[in-house]
DNA sequence: GTATGGCCGGTTTTT
DNA sequence: CCGGCCATAC
C-alpha cells in the first residue's frame, strides 16, 4: 500500500469535521507510513476523540504503516478494545482486500504493555521473566508484612496503616518526587513518620526483589528505569514506529519519562486529552505532562484543538461550561455544539437517599416507557458505597444492573484463595500467594508458613523442594494433598491447571465459608475466563491487571443480551456517554468529597469530576441532592444524619442553567386541610399514662 | 502455635 | 459496617 491508496480511499475522513481531520493527517503525508513529528490533540468531552484517534491510526495503516508497529496506550483495556474495533473496522472497509484482524497487537494499558515488555527485557535487568504481579490488595499484604518486621506495627502512636504506606508509597514513586515532599503535600498528617516510611519502603522494595515479584508502580517504574539506558531506550524505541497516548491528562511524569525514552525527538509520537477532564491527581497524575507536551520537542509539538461537542444537547453542555468555568484555572476553551433542546437539565431536590434511590428508579423506568433502554441509562456517583440505597431499592423492583467501580470481583476471598494456588505454582518466591495458599490448611498458622517458606524461599525449585518438608503434625494428610496438587499443576498444560486447583480448593471452601455454593460458582466463572487466555501467566497477568469490573449484586453479571441499568463511579464513567444520566448526591461533602476539599487543588479535581459526570449525558441530565443524609461510623455515637447542602460547584450564578425540581411532588400531605392541620394529640402523654 | 471472639477505628476515586 | 489488632482458650 503506498501513497496512491491514501489519496484514492481518502473519502473515510469525509465525515471528519476541519480540526479532526488536521489531526488525523498530521505527518502522515509526508512519507508513507514514516512516523511524522509530533502532535498533541486537545480533545474537549464528546468532541468525536475516540474516532479522531481512531481514524488517525487507521489512516496511518492504510497510508502503509505496520500495525505491529503502532503502540497504542490507553487508560483501561475497555478502551483499547474500543478503538482496536473502530480502527479495523475503518481499515477493514477501505482495505478490502486486506483484512485486518488482531492486527494491532501493542493496544492496551501503560501498566499491561509494561508488563510485556519487561518480561522480554527481564534477563538485561536481572530479573526471572516469571515474575507475578501484586495487585493493591496483595501489595498492601506485602507492606503489612514487612512493616510488622521492621517493629513498625506496634509504635506507641499510631503507625500509618498498610495501606497508608502504599499509597504514600506509590504517590512518592509515580510523582518522581522526594518523600518529604509528597508527605507534606498529600499526607500531611504522616509527616512525623517520614524516617521510619523511608526504612519500610527500602525493606519493602528489598522483600519484592527477593521474592521476584513486581507491583503496579514497579511497572512503570522498571519500564522508567530500562529506557534511562540509551541502547536499550533505542533497540525498544525502533519496535515501535507510532507510539500513540490516549488520556494524556490522566498519566504522571514516569510515564512521561517512559515516553519521551521511547521517542526522544518525538518523530511518531501522538498523544490526546483534555486538562478539563483531569481527574487522577491523587494518582499523581499531573496536568503538567499535557500543557508542557509541545515545548519538549524543536521544533514545538503541533497542537490540535477539538472543541466541537457531538454529544450532548446544548443546554447540558451550557450548564456543564458554566460549571467549568468557574474552575480556578483552565487552558480549553468551551465546547460548542449545535444540538438544539428545549430541556434544561434538572437539580431535584429530594428528602433523603431512600428518596434519592425511588426517585431514579421511578425515573428510569419512566424513561424506558417512553424507548430508552436500560443500557443507555447510567448512574454515576463519587463514591462506590453511595449507590447502596439504589442497588436495595432496584433490586427490590426487580430492575437489572452492572455496577462499575468500587470492590472487584477479585477481592473476595475465595477467588484469592484460587489465584494465589496458581500464583504460587507460577513463582515459588511469592510470598504472599504462598503465606496464604498454606493457611488455607487447617492446623496450620501463620508461624509453620512463615517457616515453611524460609524453608525453600532460596531454593532453585521451591515447589518441588515442598516435598522434603515437613509440616506440623495436626495437619495431616492435607499437607501431602497439597503438595501433590502443585506437583500436578506443575505438569499439567494450562487451562487444566485451574481445575486441578479448583478440585483441591473445593473441600476446603466448604469448611471456611458458609455460602460454599455462590462461591463455587464464582470460581467456575474463574474457570471459565482462565480457558479464554493461552497461558497461565498470561492469564495471571492480564487478570491482575485489567479485572473484570463489574459486579452486579447477587444475580452475577447479567447475559450479554439482556437490558441493564449502569451504575458507575464517576472514575469509571470516563469516556462514556448516555442518553440519559443521573448523578447522586450532588451535595458538598460528596461531590466535593469533605475528605480532601481542604487544599484548592483537590477542590479543583473535584470540580472536574462533576464536570465530567455531567458531560456523559447525550439528551437527559439529571442532578439529585438528597437534603438529609445518612452516615454512619465516624460520628461520635453510631449512625445519624446529617443535613447536606448543594454542591458549593453550583452557585447561585450558575443556578439558571437548570430546572429546579422537588421530589416527590405535592403528596397527600400537603393536600390536608387547615382544619385539620390544627387539631393536636398529646400521643406522647398516652403512651406514658399506660404504665401508671 | 492456632483458632476465635470482642473491640476499636476509619480519608474516596484506580492501573 | 468491615477489617485489623489483641486477648483468651484449645
Amino acid at each position: 500500500m503506498g501513497l496512491g491508496s491514501v489519496g484514492a480511499a481518502a473519502a473515510y475522513l469525509d465525515g471528519l469535521n476541519a480540526e479532526q481531520r488536521r489531526a488525523v493527517e498530521h505527518g502522515v503525508a509526508e512519507g508513507a507510513g514514516r512516523p511524522g513529528p509530533p502532535l498533541l490533540i486537545i480533545a474537549g468531552a464528546g468532541s468525536g476523540k475516540t474516532n479522531t484517534l481512531a481514524h488517525r491510526v487507521a489512516h496511518l495503516i492504510v497510508g502503509g504503516a505496520d500495525p505491529g508497529r503502532i503502540l497504542l496506550m490507553t487508560f483501561s483495556r475497555r478502551a483499547a478494545t474500543e478503538m482496536t474495533k473502530r480502527v479495523e473496522r475503518i481499515c477493514n472497509k477501505v482495505l478490502a482486500d486486506r483484512g485486518l484482524t488482531n492486527a494491532l497487537t501493542w493496544a492496551g494499558t501503560f501498566h499491561g504493555i509494561g508488563a510485556r515488555l519487561l518480561r522480554d527485557y527481564a534477563e538485561q535487568m536481572g530479573i526471572d521473566p516469571a515474575f507475578t504481579i501484586h495487585d493493591r490488595v496483595d501489595a498492601a499484604d506485602l507492606m503489612s508484612l514487612v512493616r510488622h518486621e521492621l517493629g513498625f506495627s506496634k509504635t506507641q502512636s499510631r503507625f500509618p496503616a498498610k495501606g497508608t504506606c502504599l499509597a504514600i508509597y506509590s504517590r512518592a514513586v509515580n510523582s518522581t518526587r522526594p518523600l518529604a515532599e509528597v508527605l507534606a503535600r498529600a499526607f500531611p498528617w504522616c509527616v512525623g513518620w517520614h524516617d521510619e516510611l523511608k526504612q519500610l519502603f527500602g525493606a519493602y522494595v528489598e522483600a519484592k526483589q527477593a521474592q521476584n515479584v513486581l507491583d503496579y508502580d514497579d511497572l512503570l517504574l522498571y519500564w522508567a528505569q530500562l529506557v534511562t539506558e540509551p541502547a536499550i531506550a533505542r533497540d525498544m524505541g525502533a519496535r515501535f514506529d507510532h507510539v500513540m497516548v490516549d488520556e494524556y491528562q490522566d498519566t504522571n511524569s514516569l510515564q512521561a519519562s517512559v515516553l519521551l525514552g521511547l521517542k526522544p525527538d518525538g518523530y511518531g509520537l501522538t498523544v490526546v486529552g483534555d486538562d478539563a477532564q483531569s481527574i487522577y491527581a491523587f494518582r499523581a497524575a499531573t496536568v503538567r505532562n499535557i500543557l508542557d507536551f509541545p515545548d519538549h520537542f524543536r521544533p514545538r509539538a503541533e497542537v490540535v484543538t477539538l472543541e466541537r461537542n457531538y454529544r450532548s444537547c446544548q443546554p447540558i453542555l451550557e450548564a456543564a461550561n458554566a460549571v467549568i468555568g468557574l474552575a480556578s484555572e483552565r487552558f480549553t476553551k468551551n465546547l460548542w455544539t449545535d444540538r438544539a433542546s428545549a430541556e434544561k437539565p434538572e437539580l431535584v431536590s429530594v428528602r433523603d437517599e431512600m428518596e434519592q434511590a425511588r426517585f431514579i428508579a421511578d425515573r428510569v423506568l419512566e424513561n424506558r416507557e417512553v424507548g430508552t433502554a436500560l443500557k443507555q441509562q447510567a448512574v454515576l456517583f463519587r463514591t462506590s458505597s453511595h449507590a447502596g440505597p439504589l442497588e436495595v431499592e432496584l433490586t427490590r423492583r426487580n430492575i437489572p444492573f452492572v455496577k462499575f467501580g468500587g470492590l472487584k470481583f477479585l477481592d473476595a476471598a475465595h477467588v484469592k484463595d484460587l489465584l494465589a494456588v496458581l500464583r504460587f505454582a507460577q513463582n515459588g518466591r511469592d510470598r504472599i500467594a504462598g503465606f496464604r495458599l498454606l493457611q488455607l490448611l487447617p492446623g496450620l498458622g501463620p508461624a509453620s508458613a512463615q517457616k515453611i517458606l524460609d524453608r525453600v524461599a532460596d531454593l532453585p525449585d521451591p515447589i518441588a523442594a515442598l516435598s522434603d518438608v515437613q509440616a506440623p503434625a495436626k495437619v495431616g494428610d492435607a499437607w501431602s494433598q497439597l503438595v501433590a496438587m502443585l506437583q500436578g499443576i506443575s505438569q499439567a498444560t494450562w487451562p487444566a491447571q485451574i481445575e486441578l486447583a479448583r478440585l483441591w480448593y473445593e473441600p476446603h471452601l466448604e469448611r471456611i465459608h458458609e455460602d460454599a455454593g455462590l462461591r463455587a460458582a464464582d470460581l467456575t466463572q474463574l474457570e471459565q475466563i482462565a480457558a479464554g487466555y493461552g497461558s497461565r501467566e498470561r492469564f495471571l497477568t492480564e487478570l491482575t491487571l485489567d479485572p473484570p469490573d463489574a459486579t452486579s449484586d447477587q444475580a452475577g453479571v447479567p447475559l450479554l443480551d439482556e437490558d441493564y441499568l449502569i451504575l458507575s463511579t464517576i472514575h469509571s464513567a470516563k469516556g462514556q456517554e448516555w442518553k440519559s444520566v443521573f448523578v447522586m448526591n450532588v451535595v458538598d461533602g460528596c461531590i466535593p468529597s469533605d475528605l480532601g476539599a481542604g487544599q484548592t487543588e483537590e477542590l479543583e479535581e473535584e470540580r472536574r469530576l462533576l464536570y465530567v459526570a455531567m458531560t456523559r449525558a447525550r439528551d437527559a441530565l439529571h442532578l439529585v441532592t438528597p437534603q438529609r443524609f445518612f452516615v454512619h461510623g465516624q460520628p461520635v455515637k453510631g449512625d445519624r444524619h446529617v443535613y447536606a447542602a448543594r454542591t458549593r460547584f453550583i452557585p447561585k450564578s450558575v443556578l439558571p442553567h437548570f430546572d429546579h425540581v422537588s421530589w416527590p411532588k405535592a403528596g397527600p400531605e400537603d393536600v390536608r386541610t387547615g382544619a385539620v392541620r390544627n387539631v393536636r394529640i398529646d400521643v406522647g402523654a398516652r403512651l406514658r399514662s399506660m404504665w401508671q
